[in-house]
DNA sequence: AGCACGCCGACT
DNA sequence: GTCGGCGTGCTC
C-alpha cells in the first residue's frame, strides 16, 4: 500500500524521426532489472517495450507517469552483452534503441497475450540429447592449421579459403571444441541467404543432434521463430544458425560467431536500422568474449585490408588475422583443380551474338557428354526494354525512371522497381506501328535461344537436351527452388539457365562448365564496387563446378569457366583466368587508397524522399547548410557532398535525392551524425519542406 | 511505428 | 446521405 512506486525507462518500438524520445518513463509496483520484458501502455495500446534503466529517480514529475500494464515473468531479462549490442547498433546506424531492440526481437513476443505466453513457455522443451560423435574424417593439413591457430588465438579471423577447401568442416570443428570446453557455451553462424541455411542445418544437425541446434530467419513462421529465439534465449539451443538478424539473437553464453561468405552484400541490411551483420558480428565478438571467423574465398576488400599482415613499412598489420586455405580438398584427379577459366572476346563475334560458337560447341559437347552446364546471367525476363523502331517508344514505367521489363511468357511488361504490370501492348502505344522490338536479353530469352540452338543435340541415351530456368520468376513459390535444385541434382536437367540465385553456394556435383554470356555491365559501372561484387560472382559461380573430383576422374574432364567478353585484357578477368583473388585484391586496394575510398574512407549517405526533385534535395542542401552554420562537432573532418537525384531517380512516383558524406575518421563521422540527427529532425519540421515523405541515414552504405 | 482525428470523392 | 482516401499529430 505505502510502497513507493519505482520509475523505470524502457524502450518500446518508435523510430527516431517520431519526436518521442529514446526511454519512456512508467511507474511500476516494484523494481525491475534492466533487461525485462515489459508490456506498457502507449498512447491507446499496449506495447511490448525492454526495460532500460530499472529503478531511475523519479523524473520530476511535470507529465503524471503511466503504470507498466505487464511484466513477462516468464522470460529471463536480456543480458547486458545484448542491452549493450543494440545501443551500440542504434547510436551508430543512427536509429532509435526502441527501434532496434524491439525489431531484435520475434515478432510473436509483441502480439502474444500474456496467458498465450504463458502455455508456451509451460510447453516442455525436448531434452538435449547429447552431442552425436560421427565417424569424423581426417583434416587436411590446411584445415588442420586454421582450426589450430583459431582455437589458441584470440581472433578475429578472416578464414580465405577456396570454394571447395573446406571451410565449413573447419567452422564445425571449432564449434565442437569450443561447446566442448564448456556446457553453457553457444555459437552462432550466419550465412547469406535464407535459401543457404537448409544445406547448413543439415550439416550442422548431422554432427551435433537436432536438439542443440536452432535457425532464426525471415523465413521462418512466427511461432517457429519465437520457439528458436526462446531456445537461445534460454541457452538450451547451443549452436543458431541464421541470416544476418540472427547476429541480434540472445545468446547468454556466446564463445564463437561465424560469418559465411562475408563479403556478401545480403550482411547489409537494406531498410529500417541499416546494419551491416558481419560488422556487428566483430563488434559483439568483442564486446562479448566470443571468437568471430569471417570466412570467403573472395573476402569484402575491408576485411581483407583489415587483415593485412605486418610488413616493416606497417608493423602493425591488421586488426584480424587471415588464415589462408588455397586447396580444394578431395582426392582423384582434376580433384585440386581450380576451373580453367575460357574469355571469349566478343569483338570478333558477329554483332548481337548471344551464345559465342565456341561457347554453343562447348554446351553441345557437354550435353553429348552426359554432363551439365550453368549459364549466369543478372537480369530476369525476356528483355529489359521494349522498343519501337518507328517513333521511338521505349516500355518506360510510368511511374519511375526505370523501364519495364518485358516478360515473355506471361505476356506482360513489369517494373521491377515498384511492380507496376500491363498486358503487352501488341501494337506500339505511341504510334500504333506494329514493329515493336526487344531490345537486350534477360534470362527467359537465354532459355528459349538456347532451346533452339541445343534442339539437334543429343544426350548419350538419345533423348533431347533438357534445359531450365531459376531465377526469382520460377521461384517465387515456397519450396520450389529446392525442389528445382533437387531436380538439377537428380541429374534432370542439361543446361540452367539463370541469375545470381544459383551461384551461390549450392554444390552441382556434375555441372563441368559454367558460363557467364554478359558480364560487362559490371566493368564500367558508376559504383565503385561493382568490379569486386563482379570478381566475387565469376569466382563462386565458378566454383559451383566440378566439386566431385571421382564423377570429374570418371569422366576424364575439366571444369571449364566461361566469359563472354568485349574486355577481354580487363583486370577481372586477368585475376579471375589466374583465380588470384590476392592480386586483384592488392590492384583494388591500391585504387581505392588513391582515391580516398572505404576501406580508406568512412561513408555514410543521406537520403530523401519527396513528390519532387526540389523538395528532396532542398531538404538535403538545408540539413548541409544547417551543419555549416551550427559549425557541428566533427564537420571540420567531414566533407558533405551536394545532393543528387538517386541513379534510379522516381520510384513508385517519389522523387529521391541523397547526399554522401566521407570522412578519414570513422569517429568525426559518427560524431558528425550524433551531432546533425536532431539538426536534421529540425530542419524537418520548418514549413518550407513540408513535402518531404521522408529521410534516412546509411552508415557505411554499399551502394552509392 | 501505430493509431486516432479530420476533411473531401464514389458507392449502398 | 455514408465508407474511405491518406495528411497531420500524438504517444511516457
Amino acid at each position: 500500500m505505502t510502497a513507493p512506486l519505482s520509475t523505470v525507462q524502457v524502450a518500446v518500438h518508435t523510430p527516431s524521426h517520431s519526436g518521442v524520445g529514446d526511454l519512456l518513463d512508467y511507474t511500476s509496483e516494484r523494481p525491475l532489472a534492466p533487461g525485462t520484458l515489459v508490456r506498457v501502455p502507449l498512447g491507446r495500446r499496449v506495447v511490448l517495450g525492454v526495460v532500460w534503466v530499472g529503478d531511475g529517480a523519479a523524473a520530476p514529475g511535470e507529465r503524471a507517469l503511466r503504470p507498466v500494464a505487464g511484466v513477462l515473468d516468464g522470460i529471463a531479462p536480456l543480458d547486458a552483452p545484448w542491452r549493450r549490442l543494440v545501443a551500440f547498433a542504434a547510436r551508430y546506424y543512427q536509429r532509435s534503441l526502441g527501434e532496434v531492440a524491439l525489431s531484435a526481437l520475434p515478432p510473436q513476443l509483441r502480439d502474444l497475450g500474456p496467458e498465450q505466453l504463458a502455455r508456451r513457455l509451460r510447453r516442455p522443451a525436448r531434452q538435449a540429447e547429447p552431442a552425436i560423435t560421427s565417424d569424423l574424417i581426417a583434416l587436411s593439413a590446411e584445415q588442420e592449421s586454421a582450426q589450430a591457430e583459431i582455437l589458441s588465438k584470440p581472433g578475429p579471423f578472416l578464414l580465405f579459403g577456396s570454394t571447395g577447401s573446406g571451410k565449413t568442416e573447419v567452422y564445425l570443428r571449432c564449434v565442437q571444441e569450443l561447446l566442448a570446453q564448456d556446457a553453457n557455451a553457444q555459437a552462432l553462424v550466419m550465412v547469406p541467404e535464407i535459401n543457404l541455411t537448409p544445406q547448413l542445418e543439415e550439416r550442422f544437425t548431422a554432427r551435433f543432434g537436432a536438439a542443440s541446434v536452432v535457425s532464426l530467419h525471415s523465413g521462418m513462421t512466427n511461432p517457429q521463430r519465437l520457439k528458436a529465439w526462446l531456445a537461445a534465449h534460454s541457452g538450451q539451443a547451443r549452436i543458431v544458425l541464421g541470416t544476418r538478424m540472427a547476429v541480434f539473437a540472445s545468446l547468454p553464453g556466446l564463445r564463437l560467431i561465424v560469418v559465411d561468405e562475408e563479403h556478401d552484400p545480403s550482411y547489409k541490411q537494406q531498410e529500417g536500422a541499416r546494419y551491416s551483420a558481419r560488422d556487428l558480428a566483430i563488434w559483439r565478438g568483442r564486446a562479448q568474449g566470443a571468437k568471430v571467423i569471417l570466412g570467403s574465398a573472395t573476402p569484402s576488400l575491408e576485411s581483407w585490408h583489415a587483415s593485412r599482415p605486418p610488413t616493416p613499412d606497417d608493423p602493425e598489420g591488421g586488426r584480424y588475422q587471415r588464415l589462408h586455405m588455397p586447396s580444394r580438398i578431395g582426392s582423384g584427379a582434376g580433384a585440386g583443380e581450380l576451373p580453367r577459366v575460357r574469355r571469349v572476346d566478343m569483338n570478333h563475334q558477329p554483332r548481337r551474338t548471344v551464345f559465342s560458337a565456341p561457347l554453343l560447341a562447348a554446351l553441345q559437347e557437354r550435353v553429348e557428354r552426359g554432363e551439365q552446364s550453368m549459364i549466369l546471367l543478372n537480369r530476369r525476363g525476356y528483355a529489359p526494354v521494349l522498343h519501337c523502331q518507328d517513333c521511338g517508344w521505349k516500355s518506360d514505367c510510368p511511374h519511375c525512371s526505370a523501364h519495364q521489363v518485358f516478360h515473355k511468357l506471361d505476356r506482360t511488361l513489369r517494373c521491377h522497381h515498384c511492380g507496376f504490370t500491363v498486358r503487352v501492348p501488341r501494337a506500339c502505344p505511341g504510334c500504333g506501328s506494329p514493329d515493336i522490338v526487344p531490345i537486350g536479353r534477360g534470362t527467359e530469352q537465354l532459355e528459349e535461344q538456347l532451346g533452339e540452338l541445343l534442339a539437334a543435340v543429343r544426350r548419350p541415351d538419345g533423348t533431347p537436351v533438357r534445359i531450365a530456368r531459376i531465377d526469382a520468376d520460377t521461384t517465387r513459390a515456397k519450396g520450389a527452388l529446392q525442389s528445382q535444385l533437387a531436380q538439377v541434382h537428380a541429374g534432370e536437367v542439361d543446361v540452367l539457365v539463370g541469375t545470381q540465385m544459383i551461384a551461390k553456394g549450392h554444390d552441382f556435383r556434375r555441372i563441368t562448365l559454367v558460363a557467364a554470356v554478359q558480364p560487362d555491365g559490371a566493368l564500367f559501372s558508376s559504383d565503385f564496387r561493382a568490379p569486386e561484387r563482379l570478381f566475387a560472382l565469376l569466382m563462386q559461380a565458378g566454383g559451383r563446378a566440378g566439386r566431385d573430383a571421382a564423377y570429374l576422374a570418371a569422366q576424364g574432364t575439366r571444369c571449364e569457366m566461361w566469359v563472354q567478353t568485349f574486355h577481354p585484357q580487363h583486370g577481372v578477368f586477368e585475376a579471375l583466368r589466374l583465380h588470384d583473388y590476392p592480386a586483384f585484391a592488392a590492384q583494388q586496394l591500391k585504387e581505392r587508397e588513391e582515391a580516398a575510398m572505404p576501406p580508406f574512407a568512412f561513408q555514410a549517405l543521406v537520403r530523401a524522399d519527396a513528390r519532387t526533385q526540389e523538395v528532396a534535395q532542398g531538404f538535403l542542401a538545408a540539413a548541409s547548410h544547417a551543419a555549416h552554420a551550427h559549425g557541428l562537432p566533427g564537420l571540420e573532418q567531414v566533407t558533405l557532398y551536394p545532393a543528387v537525384p538517386l541513379t534510379i531517380q522516381r520510384v513508385a512516383n517519389v522523387e529521391r535525392a541523397q547526399m554522401l558524406l566521407e570522412s578519414s575518421s570513422r569517429t568525426a563521422l559518427q560524431r558528425f551524425l550524433a551531432h546533425w540527427q536532431p539538426v536534421m529532425q529540425a530542419t524537418r519540421s520548418q514549413p518550407e519542406h513540408k513535402g518531404l515523405i521522408r529521410w534516412l541515414v546509411d552508415v557505411d552504405p554499399l551502394a552509392i
